[in-house]
DNA sequence: CTGAAAGCGCTTACAG
DNA sequence: CTGAAAGCGCTTACAG
């Protein structure tokens, strides 16, 4: 079997300058040579030069290419967890076809970092650090990412793009406003009637986590009151959540993760309650693809596909040489759908306003 | 902004060797050294620059690595549509599943060739194949593969293994047995009774659409008939599809695209027909997570993921140098499941045989 | 036991 | 107008 060590006989710029008759430098020039240096080159032999690269179906190779300080218009996309199992998949999903689309446009290849070692169900971004210098840039998916290693990777100026919004400081990133769109459903909830709101919401804290959160709080507390219950779950322990809610006498429930949304309000049905008639959910995210056929929930709708696709974009603006881009422009915030579903409405209990 | 000419500064081997006290070499040694190479450093030495490359988070350019002449476990995936579109999302989902936990497994990264210019809605393999280079090898996907394109593959020596079975001299695949697969469910269909049967395949001559149609030709042929209609249809004019169906008289019939299977099932029960009672209908694939809900349809099941996973599994030992594939394992063929659904029956005109 | 040196295929000042 | 040369960061014979 051929071996990766000797590309069999590839063509290479030097074998171009024979069959030219011109010298390596030349064909290199007339592959990238800025306009003024291109000039001084007679049309005829850049002409001649591209013949033959033609000819000969050179392509010039591209480790090489960056080990000389030129970009290979190669991106990396690092997903802290595996992207296509289907437990990810559509959280990936959508982004990856916003960079994929992306890609195409801008023409970027793309670097999947598979290779990382997965410790604790995440793989490490820095013992991968080698494999990202070979892409001229990275953009980082995942719920959690660790603020430190991001420091890092700003202070060591390899440029990349996370997507969701990122405390650390200098990170650029694009990011969808959860903390105004829950704050919306909040509102909306509020003017049903409904006065008693719970949340649960991912074992996490990481930083969409805490907007969901805080969009709720907060829009609770401009009306003067907090939340019933607030509960960290991973929806594990459902027992448990359902005996907290009823608990709390909540009449309407935020649950971040649809597949979790599911399952409670299965739970609750169980349990003879209707729903959205004696208790309301919402869900802050749209459900998998491959889920289960639920409720339709009311629910937060991030554009995901838009998501990968502005990040790759602002990548390339960071990347490119001719632009310089405006600090406050490293950093975007999308804003997030709301889709309405059939499982808001308002409160039995409450109904008098 | 940072550009990538100038990574910061990076630490190089050099740097390495200054701090450990060492020559520049003996890094490059004590990091990639054969065990007998390896031996003549005393344990101190190795010791101590492996320490200084612990804590300087020292990792190889891999662009410098590749240069030199190693391989960098960096395994290109050409798909010839795009991947993540949700159209082709379902046929390629579970491909780089298996592409993904097996780069995992064998520690190679991913590279997504997105940038190849699409015409004709499909890419193109050698304006990419630059690119091509920049991975040990490649995985090609896809339903129709230009076979003069992958003869110039192989003979150009580069290592890649074709998902799918491929006619062209000497390309290495991994596939799915369509042929005894599709063959069996005609005997299915043939022991219920089923004496009149199409097939409605799609507009391509690509070799798996070849396999399903030699599959079900050949046994129909085994036992001394013919189809009563082989028809190639994009699914585009489901009315012509219908009708030619009907004037066919056929009691079973098989569709290879899954989703063209539910236009034609709507199709009959909208004239009144029931399925399976007045017509069975077998599917020759599954269908895709986000498809409108049908029948759960009798079908094939070619083991998608695990195409994925064998195929990278097969390149990596194409690839590693240490092994010598044997010819006759560079071609691998899979069983193809059959998933029971609830549209195939005796037929009704035939029921008694 | 360890280092100096050549070479991988490029790009890009720098000479002529 | 075009070429010789240095350099990118590695690996790997080859000297000592």
């Amino acid at each position: 079997m051929t071996n990766p060590q000797n590309g069999s006989q590839r063509v290479t710029q030097r074998r171009i300058a024979e069959l030219a008759g011109v010298s390596q430098s030349t064909v290199s020039l007339v592959l990238n040579g800025k306009a003024d240096a291109l000039s001084r080159i007679p049309a005829e032999t850049r002409e001649r030069v591209l013949r033959v690269i033609k000819e000969a179906e050179y392509v010039a190779d591209p480790a090489a290419r960056r080990l000389a300080g030129v970009g290979n218009r190669l991106i990396g996309v690092f997903t802290y967890e595996p992207a296509f199992p289907s437990a990810s998949l559509d959280f990936y999903a959508a982004l990856l076809t916003g960079i994929e689309s992306e890609a195409e446009q801008l023409g970027y290849d793309l670097l999947l970092f598979t290779s990382a070692p997965v410790s604790g169900g995440r793989r490490s971004l820095f013992h991968e650090s080698n494999r990202l210098r070979l892409a001229d840039g990275c953009l980082l998916l995942g719920q959690e990412m660790d603020g430190s290693e991001l420091e890092r990777l700003v202070e060591s100026g390899f440029p990349f793009v996370a997507i969701g919004r990122r405390d650390a400081a200098g990170v650029p990133y694009v990011a969808a406003d959860y903390v105004t769109g829950t704050a919306e459903l909040v509102a909306r909830s509020w003017e049903l009637g409904h006065r008693r709101v719970a949340l649960l919401h991912l074992d996490s804290t990481g930083e969409s986590v805490l907007d969901r959160r805080a969009g709720l709080v907060d829009e609770l507390a401009r009306r003067g009151t907090e939340p019933v219950l607030l509960r960290a779950s991973d929806g594990h322990d459902l027992d448990a959540d359902w005996a907290a809610l009823r608990d709390s006498g909540a009449t309407v429930l935020f649950v971040e993760a649809p597949a979790h949304a599911l399952a409670i309000s299965r739970l609750a049905e169980a349990e003879g309650l209707q729903i959205p008639r004696d208790l309301s959910i919402i869900a802050l995210a749209d459900p998998s693809r491959g889920t289960e056929i639920g409720p339709d929930f009311t629910r937060l709708s991030p554009p995901r596909t838009q998501l990968g696709s502005e990040a790759l974009a602002l990548l390339g603006r960071i990347l490119d040489p001719r632009t310089e881009v405006p600090a406050d422009e490293l950093r975007i915030t999308l804003p997030c759908a709301i889709t309405d579903g059939a499982t808001l409405a308002a409160p039995r209990t409450e109904t008098t306003r």
